[in-house]
RNA sequence: GGCCAGAUAGCUCAGUCGGUAGAGCAGGGGAUUGAAAAUCCCCGUGUCGGCGGUUCGAUUCCGUCUCUGGCCA
C-alpha cells in the first residue's frame, strides 16, 4: 500500500484518542500524539493522557518526552513528527496523528521558516523589561527594528513582541526577515478527519464538567501536589499553564476555593475548545477533510473505509 | 418591630452634582511562523427593584412598598 498518514483533529473532550485507538486495533498502526500537554511527564490525569494499558496496546509517540520544567515547540514537533511518520511508514505501518494542538498541525503540514532557536536568558531579560516598562514601549521599538511586525502585532501582545525582540537581540536581524515562503510541510499524503462537537455548546460544556470531576476523583489534586512539591516549578511555566493544572495549583496555593477551581477549570477548558474550533473552521474550509460526530460508533468504519479506498487507489508511475 | 446600608448587563460592581449608563469577569467571533492548553484583537439597550411625587425631563432628588445584608430590640 502507498504510505499515507491518518490525521484525527478535534477540540478537547471529543474522543480523539479513543477513536485513534479504535482504528489502531483494526489496522497495524502507531499513534503520534499532536498535543502540547501530553508531552509532559508526571502530568497524566489532568491531560487525559492515554492509560498505560492503552499505550501498551498501541505504540504512542510524543507522549512523556518532556520534563515539566522544560518547554517544547511547534518546530520541534514538526521535525519529530516528520521523522516518526517516515519511520512508521518504513515499518509498513500506519501513522495516526491525533491531537488538538493546531499550531503543531500547521507547523507539520505547512512548515515553518528556519528561525534561530530561543535563548532563555535573552527571553527572560526581555520579559523583565516588558513587565517594568510596559509592553507598548517594547512594541514601539519594533517600529524601527521590524516595521512589518510592528504593524502586525498588537501593543500588548507580549509573547510575539518578546519573540521578535529576542530574535533581533540574538541575531541583529528582524524576525520577519527570516520569513520565507515557508518550508515544505509533511510530504506524505494524509487522510484527515475532524471530530466536530454538537453545535450547542451546552452539551460540550457538560461533558467537560463531567470529565473534570472525574479527573478530581482520579487523583488530580495529588498529581498537582506532587508537581508543586518538586519546588522547581511555577505558574509561569508552559506546563503549569495547562488547563486544569493552573487552577488546581491555585487551589492548592490557597488562591482559589474548591468550587472556584472547578468553575475556572471548566471555563478554561471550554475556552480551549472554542479556540480549537476557530482553528478547525479554517482547516475545514481549506482542504479535504471528513467531519465526524463525536461519540458516533460508525466513526471507525468511516476511517477504515477511507483507508480501504486509499489502498485500492493505484497511483500513476512516479514522475521522478 | 426600629435604625442603617444596598438593589444598575448572565455575575461582581462603577457612575450619572437631574439630560435614559460602563468596567472586569462570563459569553460570541477572529488572529495565530521554535511557550500555542500560550499570547492577543473585536463585539455592551440594560423596564438602572416596583409604584407614586417634584421637574420641560428622574436611573439620579423626595415619598412609599418589596427584597437582601448588618446593627439594635
Amino acid at each position: 500500500m502507498q504510505p499515507c498518514a491518518v490525521v484525527i483533529l478535534g477540540p478537547t473532550a471529543t474522543g480523539k484518542s479513543a477513536l485513534a485507538l479504535a482504528v489502531a486495533s483494526r489496522f497495524p498502526a502507531e499513534i503520534i500524539s499532536m498535543d502540547s500537554a501530553l508531552i509532559y511527564r508526571g502530568m497524566d490525569i489532568g491531560t487525559a493522557k492515554p492509560s498505560v494499558a492503552e499505550r501498551a496496546q498501541t505504540v504512542h509517540h510524543l507522549i512523556d518526552i518532556c520534563d515539566a520544567a522544560d518547554s517544547y515547540s511547534a518546530a520541534a514537533f514538526a521535525a519529530d513528527a516528520q521523522r516518526l511518520i517516515a519511520d512508521i511508514c518504513a515499518r509498513g505501518r500506519l501513522p495516526i496523528i491525533c491531537g488538538g494542538t493546531m499550531l503543531y498541525y500547521k507547523a507539520l503540514t505547512q512548515g515553518l521558516s528556519p528561525l534561530p532557536a530561543t535563548e532563555p536568558a535573552v527571553r527572560e531579560a526581555i520579559r523583565r523589561e516588558g513587565e517594568t516598562l510596559g509592553w507598548p514601549v517594547l512594541h514601539a521599538r519594533l517600529k524601527t527594528i521590524d516595521p512589518p511586525l510592528y504593524a502586525k502585532y498588537a501593543p500588548n501582545d507580549k509573547q510575539r513582541i518578546a519573540r521578535a525582540l529576542e530574535v533581533y537581540t540574538q541575531t541583529g536581524r528582524a524576525l520577519s526577515s527570516f520569513y520565507t515562503k515557508q518550508e515544505s510541510g509533511c510530504a506524505y499524503p494524509r487522510l484527515e478527519f475532524v471530530l466536530l462537537p454538537a453545535a450547542d455548546r451546552v452539551q460540550l460544556r457538560a461533558a467537560i464538567r463531567e470529565r473534570f470531576l472525574k479527573m478530581l476523583a482520579d487523583g488530580l489534586l495529588d498529581e498537582v501536589a506532587a508537581l508543586r512539591r518538586r519546588g522547581d516549578l511555577n505558574l509561569d511555566l508552559p506546563s503549569m499553564r495547562c488547563v486544569g493544572y493552573r487552577q488546581t495549583w491555585q487551589y492548592l496555593a490557597g488562591s482559589l476555593s474548591y468550587e472556584a477551581m472547578i468553575e475556572q477549570s471548566v471555563i478554561a477548558t471550554a475556552k480551549l475548545a472554542k479556540h480549537q474550533m476557530t482553528w478547525l473552521r479554517g482547516a475545514l474550509a481549506s482542504g479535504e477533510r471528513t467531519a465526524l460526530t463525536p461519540g458516533d460508533a460508525h466513526n471507525v468504519d468511516v476511517i477504515m473505509s477511507a483507508l480501504k479506498a486509499w489502498s485500492a487507489f493505484t497511483p500513476p508511475p512516479s514522475q521522478d
